[in-house]
DNA sequence: CATCGATGTTGAG
DNA sequence: TCAACCTCGATGG
């Protein structure tokens, strides 16, 4: 699934293309009828992101809490105002829309991951991306409107000009502001929402108290917020760190280096949408991780290859009933 | 056409 | 530790 850098991308393309205006509701599928009953006719007022979950607030403060899961996605159609914090992978988006043909590509960029049409699980994007006219001379007024429904779509929102579907959530449910309160509560720092060092210290101290080995405890929502699979496997190869070692036994620096690093890979992850996880690669090794996904990490999905520093070959295990990647030379 | 796997989380045992 | 949840592209026959 997404990681946490792809909530974030999605919290603000509804706060750009959402926020402040009146939706009509409605689940297609028909697995979200009463909650979307709830939602038809009402204005989003405020939109949150803390590691995958993500909050929209209504009137009279009703919330909409969405998590993706594993194969999550929210597919956007129609006129989309792309935010200018979010740039496309290969930096053609500028802070403003003077040139028009640079936003055109960022959105049009539907191919990969980082597409600004559909956010969430990799999948083909399979709705039409048009773009209003002064941006872009694009638009295309055969289109269909709203757009057709495709597979299974669990909750539509539809504002005059844009239209979200989100399909295959594992969570998508209304809440109070004291449940979503409760919620945030239980869940571990996000360096996009809580201070950079209080998070630094909650996860060092709750790190630093568990058995738990350190490969899991990255994986653990309630120790820390949006790491994922692949953001693991690389953390812990960055750190030169044993995926086993218990928490409590990681030297401390160790465990502040992991925070900082996270802090600084989540950044990049929002602002391009792709994980990237090496640095300083040369120009041909860019290219290549920019074509291909697997060239773009240390140890994620490279069992049996040699490992990038080192030669040894790449270990794949289970742990926690997930895969996880690591050299058993340089990880000790 | 059937089967598998995937960037996740929860809760039961 | 493991099953359940949920969707669809990739893979193989």
């Amino acid at each position: 699934m997404p990681e946490g850098h792809s909530v974030h991308r999605i919290a603000r393309q509804f706060e750009r293309n959402f926020a402040g205006r009146v939706v009509a509701a409605s689940s297609p599928q028909g697995r979200f009828v009463e909650g979307a009953a709830e939602l038809d006719g009402r204005t989003v007022t405020n939109v949150r992101a803390v590691g995958k979950q993500m909050f929209l607030e209504f009137d009279d403060g009703l919330w909409l809490r969405v998590h993706l899961g594993m194969y999550g996605a929210w597919d956007f159609a129609g006129e989309i105002l792309v935010d200018p914090t979010i740039a496309s992978a290969n930096g053609r988006m500028g802070q403003t829309n003077q040139r028009g043909t640079d936003l055109a590509d960022a959105v049009f960029d539907a191919a990969g991951e980082n597409s600004l049409a559909s956010i969430g699980a990799p999948r083909k994007a399979r709705v039409h991306v048009r773009m209003s006219e002064q941006t872009t001379g694009l638009a295309d007024d055969d289109e269909e409107w709203p757009p057709p429904i495709v597979g299974q779509v669990r909750l539509r929102l539809l504002t005059e000009s844009t239209c979200a579907d989100l399909r295959g959530p594992t969570a998508c449910v209304l809440q109070t502001p004291d449940e979503v309160a409760a919620t945030i509560a239980e869940l571990g720092p996000d360096p996009l929402v809580d201070d950079i060092d209080e998070g630094e210290e909650r996860f060092t101290a709750v790190v630093g108290r568990k058995p738990t080995p350190i490969g899991q405890l990255l994986m653990d929502p309630k120790v820390v917020s949006g790491i994922g699979n692949v953001y693991r496997a690389e953390l812990l190869f960055r750190a030169r760190q044993n995926p086993h070692t218990p928490g409590r036994e990681v030297a401390q620096d160790v465990v502040r280096g992991i925070w900082r690093d996270w802090v600084g890979l989540l950044r990049i992850g929002v602002e391009t949408g792709q994980m990237m996880t090496m640095d300083n690669l040369d120009p041909e090794a860019y290219r290549r991780a920019m074509a291909h996904r697997d060239d773009r990490h240390w140890v994620y999905h490279r069992a049996g290859l040699p490992c990038r520093v080192c030669g040894t070959a790449i270990v794949v295990e289970e742990m926690a009933t997930r895969k996880l990647y690591w050299c058993p030379s340089c990880q000790r």
